[in-house]
DNA sequence: TAGTGGTCTAGACCACTGC
DNA sequence: CAGTGGTCTAGACCACTAA
C-alpha cells in the first residue's frame, strides 16, 4: 500500500484504472483533460498522455477527439460459438443469437447488410477455390449494441453458387443462409473456426472505433459441404476487449 | 504508394512492419538502435520509441534490455479446443496434444509443474463452493516452446477432493488428473470454457515475457461432476500475438 | 565503459469540437 | 473562440547489458 503520489506513467494509469473500477467515472463519464491530470499529479502532459494510453490500449477509456476521454459504456458481451448457437436455436440462425444475447443484458440489438461482388481476399481464394482477385459475393452485416458497433461479420461465397440466388438479397429467408445453400445441394456439413488477435485492419478499426494500438479479435469460420468443397468463409472482427467466447460441452 | 521518407511515429512504424515481414529483419535480428532509426527517418528518440511501441504490442517484436530490439522467433502456435482435444486423443490427454501440436511445427516442447496449496482466487472461489482466501490445490503447469516461454495453466481443485491424492503429486499417473478425478467418484461430466483478451497479471507478464501493453488471452474452463459439483478451475494463460484458437464439428 | 532502451521535462504547433 | 487530445522537438538522466 503506498500513500505517495503516484508517479511515472504506469502508476498513473494504475490510479486512473482504479478510479474507473471504483466507479468515481462512470461509464460515459469524461476524465479530467490531461493538462489538468498533469498538474494534478506534477507531470507534463506527454506523460499523462502515455498513461491514458494504457488505458486506451485495454479498451477501459475511449477518446472523443475535441471532446475529451470517456470510459466506456458497454458491458462486456458474449458469444457462444457457432456450434453452440446450432445447437440451441437450429441451423443458421446467427442473427437469433446475437438479438437473444443482448436481450439478456439489457440491450439493444440492431444490425444492417451490405451486399456486393468484390475481388476475394488473397487468403480467402484458396480456401474458396477461386483466383486470388477474382470476383466474389460478399456479404457483410454490421451489428451494434445500443447503437454502439460491435461486430462485423462478412460472408465470402463463389458466385458461382450465388449469383442470380436470394443469397445475393438482405433477406435469404427461413433458416437464413445455410437452409438457401442446402437448397442447392451444398448443405454445410463441416465447419472449422480459427480465432485471432490482430491489430485491425483500416476498415474493422473505422467500424468498431478502435485506437490502431487495440487488438481486434477475429473469427475466421469455414464451411464446407459433404463433399468437402468450401461454400463460405466468414470472417468475424470483434473489439477483444469487448467480448467474451464461449464454449460448453458434455463429457464424451 | 508514397516515395517520401515515412513521416510520423505510424508510417515509421509500417515501413519496420514491412521490412520485417519482407525478411529484411529475419526472426531473431536485432532492429538498428533506436538512435540509429531517429537519424535514419530524421525525428527524434521518442518517435522512433512510439513507433517500436507499436510493434511490440502487436508481438512483432520483444526489447532485449540493455541489448536491442528483436523480431519475434516463433510462428503461430495453434491450440485446439479442449472438446477437440478429447476428441482427438481421449479424456485427460492435454499433455499429449501440447506435445504433438508442437512436433507438428518442428518445435521442442518442454513443461514443469508447480504444486502448491494456495489461497483460492476470489472469481473461482464462487465456482469452487470455498470461501475466498480458502485453501484450494493449485497446480500449474509452464510450458515451452523452444525453450521459449507460450502457455501458463492453473487448475485449481478443491482440497476436499485433492488431499492425500495422486492430484498432489506431479505426475497424475495414466490418463491424467480427470482420470483420478473419475476413479474418486468425480468424473468430469460437463466443460464450459471463456475466451477472453485482457492485459496480463503481473505473473501472467513476466512468464510470458509480455509488455504492460500486451494483451494476454486467457481461457477459464470450469469442469463439474455429474452432479453438477465443480472439480476443478483451470485458467489458461496465452501471449495473444502467439497463438490461434482452432475448432471443428460437424453440423448436427 | 559504451551502447541499449525506459522515461521524463518543458515546451510547441496542429486538427478537431462545441459554444 | 477556448478547450480537447495528437504529435513532435531537443534535450536529459536512468538501469541494464556486454565487453
Amino acid at each position: 500500500m503506498t500513500l505517495d503520489p503516484p508517479t511515472g506513467y504506469r502508476e498513473i494509469a494504475a490510479t486512473l484504472r482504479a478510479a474507473i473500477e471504483r466507479g468515481d467515472y462512470p461509464p460515459g463519464a469524461l476524465l479530467p483533460s490531461e493538462p489538468q491530470l498533469a498538474q494534478r499529479y506534477g507531470v507534463t502532459r506527454p506523460v499523462v498522455n502515455r498513461a491514458v494510453l494504457m488505458l486506451r490500449n485495454e479498451g477501459l477509456v475511449r477518446v472523443e477527439r475535441g471532446v475529451g476521454t470517456r470510459v466506456r459504456e458497454l458491458p462486456v458481451l458474449t458469444r457462444q460459438t457457432r456450434r453452440r448457437q446450432q445447437q440451441i436455436t437450429g441451423t443458421g440462425a446467427a442473427r437469433g443469437a446475437f438479438q437473444a444475447e443482448m436481450e439478456t443484458l439489457g440491450l439493444t440489438a440492431r444490425s444492417d447488410n451490405v451486399i456486393a461482388e468484390v475481388p476475394c481476399p488473397a487468403d480467402a481464394a484458396g480456401l474458396l477455390g477461386v483466383e486470388p482477385g477474382e470476383l466474389v459475393l460478399a456479404r457483410q452485416r454490421r451489428m451494434y449494441a445500443n447503437d454502439i458497433p460491435v461486430q462485423l461479420a462478412t460472408s465470402y461465397i463463389p458466385l458461382d453458387l450465388a449469383r442470380g440466388t436470394v443469397l445475393e438479397q438482405a433477406d435469404t429467408g427461413p433458416g437464413g443462409m445455410y437452409a438457401r445453400l442446402a437448397d442447392m445441394g451444398h448443405a454445410p456439413a463441416r465447419f472449422t473456426e480459427r480465432v485471432r488477435v490482430r491489430p485491425p485492419t483500416d476498415t474493422e478499426r473505422v467500424f468498431l472505433r478502435l485506437d490502431a494500438d487495440q487488438p481486434a479479435l477475429t473469427i475466421r469460420r469455414v464451411a464446407a459441404d459433404a463433399t468437402g468443397r468450401v461454400v463460405e468463409v466468414n470472417d468475424i472482427a470483434l473489439a477483444a476487449h469487448q467480448w467474451e467466447l464461449a464454449d460448453e460441452w458434455d463429457a464424451n
